[in-house]
DNA sequence: TCTGGGGTCCTAGGGCGA
DNA sequence: TCTGTCGCCCTAGGACCC
């Protein structure tokens, strides 16, 4: 058994070039939400010393001395170019699991290594034919082994034609060597900074350390990670289940200091968990709502505060999730800050079908049909045709973003006409 | 002036009933 | 009746992922 991870290069920005070809071989970032930092970077971006994260106002001038092309991100198209990939993965593999937005996990049984080069250099070829996204494939007898695998096929594209197989231990034990600790899938700052204190630099050396002091130090998910490397298949496919909580959150262009702006976008984000809870045939139980001050910005006072609140009956209408975020809102905000985010989280989950009815506690049946109707009308009118009062109607709530590429895929009056 | 958003899983520690 | 202890549940917070 062998487990291969496909991983789309540079995922946004592959998506962005799909439809701008004039964009290979120059560096492109893709900036995050508000235009706030750098989330995806091309190879020749990388090379100007563009981190991951990079805050685009201190990079700014590195954009324009390089003649970067810089772009903000455009989710729908990549989710629709993600959707797209992964459905090819599926039909050349039924054991998939997606992991991400840009990556899949296929399991793969019997196959000689031969046979699996020879798979996974056509998998390459297809995904890049009919999507136009690149593609780099590792494999290995563990999950975490395939993800070093495809490091390698990454990192190396001219020696391994962006393929690594690591089928045997003598290879396992070279690419464990070269893997850094912090470049290992589950290893994050924390654990990085403890295992270097204790002198160890490499995957190699992590998987000589014994069972009971990872166990310890690491809880079992060091642990568990630690067998994976040795080659022990621990960590397995994980099939794609509905999501456990459903967030929207987001920073503001401005501070915000009225309750009521507040009171505006929180009333938003709720009616978007309920449509997201929708999409899922789900309900939920509880809410979360917090709200809170920019943490960068020392030379204000800070303020940070959370609610949670347990709704009376399990409930996907907007109307009545917005109501209690916004009650939830009022007993946290504080006047005097500058607020910067704010979000609402549900959790607590359930089939819409099996709504417990409470004897005398219940959410109005009427909102069903009406949110079935107000789903229909958004969807063919676009976002948020319909609103609820106590959401922004006289006033436009705006992200920055001064880059954004038109939605090739995703909108029609964006498609691209080919000219003969 | 300007630093994303959306998830999962695990543990420690407290409350509480048996 | 008082006290200790065990196990279960819940929550907050941390660590990790892309």
């Amino acid at each position: 058994m062998m487990y291969a991870l496909v991983d789309c290069n540079n995922f946004y920005v592959s998506c962005e070039r799909v439809f701008r070809p004039d964009l290979n071989g120059q560096p492109v970032v893709v900036l995050s939400n508000n235009d706030g930092c750098a989330i995806a970077r091309s190879n020749e971006a990388k090379a100007l010393g563009i981190p991951m994260g990079a805050p685009a106002f201190e990079y700014e001038e590195v954009f324009t001395k390089n003649n970067v092309k810089v772009f903000s991100a455009n989710f729908a198209l990549y989710g629709d170019m993600s959707q797209r990939v992964m459905s090819i993965l599926s039909e050349f593999c039924p054991d998939i699991e997606v992991y991400s937005i840009d990556e899949a996990f296929l399991k793969t049984e019997g196959l000689s290594t031969e046979q699996l080069i020879e798979h996974g250099q056509i998998l390459r070829k297809r995904v890049l034919k009919c999507t136009g996204i690149p593609i780099s494939i590792g494999i290995a007898p563990t999950k975490a082994l395939a993800k070093i695998a495809n490091r390698i096929a990454k990192k190396f594209p001219k020696e391994t034609n962006n393929f690594h197989i690591l089928d045997s231990e003598v290879k396992i034990q070279k690419a464990l060597k070269w893997t850094k600790i912090g470049d290992v899938w589950g290893i994050g700052s924390a654990n990085e900074k403890f295992l270097k204190a204790i002198g160890i630099h490499n995957a190699h050396a992590f998987t000589q350390l014994n069972d009971a002091f990872v166990r310890k130090q690491m809880t079992i998910v060091g642990l568990r990670l630690l067998h994976d490397l040795r080659g022990i298949p621990t960590l397995t496919l994980d099939d794609i289940k509905d999501k456990k909580n459903i967030a929207t959150t987001r920073s503001f262009e401005d501070n915000l200091t009225e309750l009521n702006d507040l009171e505006e976008r929180v009333s938003t984000f709720a009616v978007s968990c309920a449509e997201k809870l929708r999409k899922q045939k789900d309900c939920c139980n509880t809410m979360m709502v917090f709200i809170h001050t920019n943490g960068f910005r020392k030379d204000l006072p800070q303020y940070s505060k959370n609610i949670v609140l347990k709704l009376p009956f399990p409930s996907n209408s907007a109307i009545e999730l917005s109501r209690f975020a916004l009650e939830a809102l009022r007993k946290i905000f504080k006047p005097g800050y500058h607020y910067k985010k704010a979000g609402v989280i549900v959790m607590d989950l359930c089939p819409q079908s099996q709504g417990q009815y409470k004897l005398f506690d219940n959410g109005d049946p009427r909102h069903l049909p009406l949110m079935e109707a107000l789903d229909k009308v958004n969807a063919s009118f676009g976002q948020q045709k319909i609103r609820l009062a106590s959401q922004a109607h006289g006033r436009v709530w705006r992200m920055r973003q001064e880059n954004l590429s038109p939605g090739y895929t995703t909108k029609l009056s964006d498609i691209i006409t080919v000219k003969s």
